[in-house]
DNA sequence: TCCAGCTTTGGAACGCCGCTCCATGATGGA
DNA sequence: TCCATCATGGAGCGGCGTTCCAAAGCTGGA
């Protein structure tokens, strides 16, 4: 049925408006819709148009629930941060197939302290930019845009109650919080981008042969105006990601327990 | 002379093709251009319209120097960064005017130390961020963009350079880099959003009442839920960004020394 | 001296975007 | 039953990055 057409006058020959949709709209319904435009089709690919198309609706009821596309863009980010947050810290004992414990951790450790908690936070945060590529970018123009808006105190509370539970006294609370939440976010994202650029680039090529042309790109540089380029691009091919993410975490635990816990002189 | 109209059937009364410019376009002066307009305008004020009508001619005239909007983008990024670097590298002597050195340092550290001449790229960077509010962005954007891209190897060569200065094995001087290059940008960048935020949100308003406002906003954050946040709002508001930024950076140096320095335990 | 061919310029136009506006359809209280 | 309100979806506006191309200078060989 195709509804009955009762203004016949009309100069437009509207095509009869579509039938009001059944299944509600959203905030929630558009930002999962969102994410998963920004998962499959790129940074590039979450736009009004599409939106509406995958949603079959138009911009206005889209703009109903959402003032603007920088509120969906942090709405998008802010759900995926929190489902990272919320997955790490609700299972910490089991041993997740993607973190390898091969490594073995400082002795002196006990197996939930909280540079284990500050580590699983890191990974997840690590994990959830390896799934969502667009997430750094994000994550950073958020961070620009209006630090204090709804992710980053979600992070830093994530990472400032392990900072306490350290043992921090107070007045380098903040100092101590920046410092990992920093690094984390950072090196994840320059990670990210690593892996990302392999895909774009060449879509067969895996990650090692990407690498392999980056340094091969980095030894290429003028060793006189780039020595430690040069020097480190070896290393820049053989690393693993997860590791060297981990030895710089451990650089930053290190030092604030060096510096803020005077009675806990050297590691851990 | 309004031109000999040669095409007397043309549809379109062609006005006159202007004179063509004396003095030649080239990419130094576009690139120059778009930091103005960056600066001036704010991170959407670069448009390849207004750039045309700066510079006084068509897009074809800018598109023959530059590839795309993102190629300027990153040259802009990199003109500012090597700027701040090459300014840190050449006058490390002079106490400069912005560095303020009331905080006593290490006593342990001669003058000249690799440790100094960090901070003294870690300030360059700030006061280049600070001078530049859009700089953070684009960084971020252009790691995530192309991380073997020419803005990278240029911060994390002259970070680089004073890793090796300090004694860190050649095995770990990827990770000691990486930690240092990703908290210096992350804090300058989120610091420079407090001030952006502080400029834009409410012109007359200076930056001691911006942070009250931001602490208090955290401040009103459910403390069930944030803790951690609630009880660092105060601390938010009382810090100094230089003093806070090199404490972060101290706690990084720290624990590249204790970590990878192992004859010298402790500190610096 | 002239002209062919190259480099460089500026402007018109294209397709897409975020966003606004508004007529319409549903809904629930009076 | 009627109406105020919520919610929807489509048409369209202004602006963006980018492309295309005719024209204008330049340069060197005949």
């Amino acid at each position: 049925m195709l509804q009955s057409c009762q203004n016949g006058g009309m100069a437009t020959a509207r095509t009869r408006r579509s039938p009001r949709r059944t299944d509600a709209l959203s905030r929630e319904r558009i930002v999962e819709a969102a994410v998963e435009l920004l998962d499959t089709a790129g940074e590039g690919g979450l736009t009004f148009r599409a939106l509406t198309e995958r949603l079959a609706t138009g911009p206005g009821a889209i703009y109903w629930h959402v003032a603007n596309k920088d509120e969906l863009l942090d709405a998008a980010t802010d759900a995926v941060v929190a489902a990272a947050l919320a997955a790490e810290c609700l299972e910490p004992p089991k041993p997740t197939k993607r973190a390898d414990p091969t490594k073995p951790t400082k002795p002196a450790e006990s197996p939930d302290s909280p540079q284990d908690k500050i580590r699983a936070i890191a990974f997840g945060l690590f994990d959830a930019i390896e799934d969502h590529p667009w997430l750094p970018t994000q994550l950073a123009l958020q961070l620009s845009r209006s630090p204090w808006g709804s992710v980053t105190p979600r992070i830093f509370e994530s990472v400032g109650r392990q900072v306490r539970a350290l043992g921090v006294p107070e007045g380098h609370w903040f100092t101590a919080a920046s410092a990992l939440v920093h690094y984390i976010l950072g090196a994840a994202g320059q990670n990210a981008a690593n892996n990302a650029s392999a895909r774009t680039l060449a879509p067969g090529v895996d990650r090692a042969q990407f690498l392999d042309a980056a340094s091969k790109a980095w030894q290429e540089l003028d060793p006189d105006d780039y020595p430690f380029i040069h020097a480190v691009a070896a290393q820049m091919r053989e690393h693993d990601d997860r590791e060297q993410f981990l030895a710089g975490i451990d650089v930053v635990l290190t030092g604030i327990t060096a510096l803020h816990l005077p009675g806990e002189r050297g590691r851990t």
